[in-house]
DNA sequence: TAGATTGTTAATCGATTAACAATC
DNA sequence: TAGATTGTTAATCGATTAACAATC
C-alpha cells in the first residue's frame, strides 16, 4: 500500500489516488469501443459512488455534458493530463532482486507512459545482465547515469539497510521523485517527492480483519 | 498502494494501516536492546505525530505507563496480537511470474509470522519448479490443495484477465481473505475480505505531484 | 418535451490535532 | 517533589454523501 499521499494544492490526496483508477477504466472502456460513459457506470465498474467520481473530476474542471455523460476519449486524455502522464517520465529501478526485476518487467507502467531507462544493482553477478531490454549498471554509477539519461523518478527496491544510501545518491543526482519499496522512513529534503509503497501493510491489515470475522 | 482498507468495528482504517508500522519499528527497537520507548520517539522514527500514535494505541487498550512510556516487548506483543499475526496464517501465491516470485521470496512476510505453504501457476514450464523452498503446483489443483493445506489467504499475482477466475476458485476453496495485485475490481461475496494492492496508484500519484512542483 | 445526468452546494461523517488532567 | 508522558476529551480539519438546480 502506498503510504501517506497527502493532498496538495487544495485537491484531496484521496481524490488523486482515485484518478489512476479512472484512467485505467477509461482505457478499458475505450478499448471496448465506447464513446460515452456516465459517472454511474464508471462507479459501478470501480465500486465507487457516482457522486464521488463527479466530485473528483469537477475539482479539475467541467469534463462532462449534463444529461449525456463523459466523452471517453476526451476524459481519458484529460485525466492523463491531470496526472502528468504525458510528461513520459524517465524512471530507473535500483536493486534488481526479485522485486526490482518484477517492477522492471511490470507492463502496466508502459501503459501509463513511463519510460524505463536504467537499472542498477551492486551485485557483480547481476551487473551486465539485461532485464526487459535494459542493461543492469553498477550502482556506483547512479549519479553519472541519472544525469546522462535525465532520470526523473528513482524506484528503490534494495534491502532496508541500503535504502537511505540509495536515496541520498538519487537526490544528489537530481531525481525529482522517489518511489520507495524499502520498509523504512527515509530522510530526504523537504522538496523531494516521495511515495512509500509498503507491502506489509496490506497483508497485515488483512490479518487484522480476518481475526475479527 | 493498498486500496480501501475501510475501518470496521469502530476502529479507523487509517489506524489499522499504521499498526504494522508500529509493529515493525518496535521490532527494530527491540533488536537495539531498548526496554522502553515513548510515543514521541516512536513518532519521530516514523514521521507520525505522538498524539496520533497514542490515540491509535489507546483505541485498543491502555498499553503505556504515564510518565514513563511503553514497554517495548509488551507493546510489540500487544500490537502483533491486535493485528492477528499470532494466527500464523497460511498463505498461497497464485501466478508465479516476476511479481509472484518476488512475493514468494519476500522475507518481511516471515517476520510477520505468515507461512508460505503453496504456489500455483498454469504454465507447464513453471509447474514443478521450486521457489523459496515451495514447489509450484498446477493452478487446476487450487481447490484441492487450498483445503488440504488449510490455506487462509490467497495472493493473486496473475494477469488481470485471469484474476476473477482465480478469485472465484479461491473463494470456493474456502480462503478467508484475498490479497489482490491484479488491477481490477473483483466480484467476491460480501463476507470475503479483500485488499487490493494497486501499484499504478503510487507511481501515478508521484507523477501528479511532480507535474505541479 | 421528458428523461437523464452533470456540477455544485449543504449536511454529515470521520480522522487528525490540540489541550490538559491524571499519574508514574 | 518535579519532570515526563500517557490517555482522553474537545476543537478543528478534511473527505464523503445527499440533495438538487442546471441543462443537454
Amino acid at each position: 500500500m502506498a503510504v501517506k499521499t497527502k493532498g496538495q494544492g487544495g485537491i484531496s490526496g484521496a481524490t488523486i489516488d482515485r484518478l489512476p483508477l479512472y484512467f485505467r477504466t477509461l482505457r478499458l472502456v475505450q478499448d471496448e469501443g465506447r464513446d460515452i460513459i456516465s459517472s454511474d457506470e464508471l462507479g459501478r465498474r470501480l465500486g465507487i459512488t457516482p457522486e464521488q467520481i463527479r466530485k473528483d473530476l469537477a475539482s479539475f474542471g467541467q469534463f462532462g455534458k449534463k444529461g449525456v455523460g463523459y466523452y471517453v476519449n476526451e476524459l481519458k486524455h484529460n485525466v492523463g493530463n491531470i496526472l502528468g502522464l504525458d510528461n513520459h517520465w524517465n524512471i530507473a529501478v535500483v536493486g534488481i532482486g526479485h522485486l526490482g526485476a518484477a517492477l522492471a518487467n511490470y507492463q502496466n507502467f508502459v501503459a501509463l507512459g513511463f519510460n524505463l531507462v536504467a537499472l542498477f544493482d551492486q551485485d557483480p553477478h547481476v551487473i551486465g545482465t539485461v532485464v526487459n531490454h535494459v542493461k543492469v549498471e553498477d550502482s556506483r554509477r547512479i549519479r553519472e547515469i541519472v544525469r546522462q539519461r535525465k532520470i526523473h523518478i528513482g524506484i528503490i527496491a534494495v534491502p532496508a539497510a541500503f535504502a537511505q544510501g540509495v536515496a541520498d545518491e538519487l537526490v544528489e543526482a537530481g531525481v525529482q521523485g522517489i518511489w520507495n519499496f524499502a520498509p523504512i522512513k527515509m530522510q530526504v529534503p523537504e522538496t523531494m517527492h516521495i511515495v512509500n509503497e509498503d507491502l506489509s501493510i496490506g497483508l497485515s491489515s488483512l490479518s487484522y480483519y480476518l481475526t475479527r470475522t
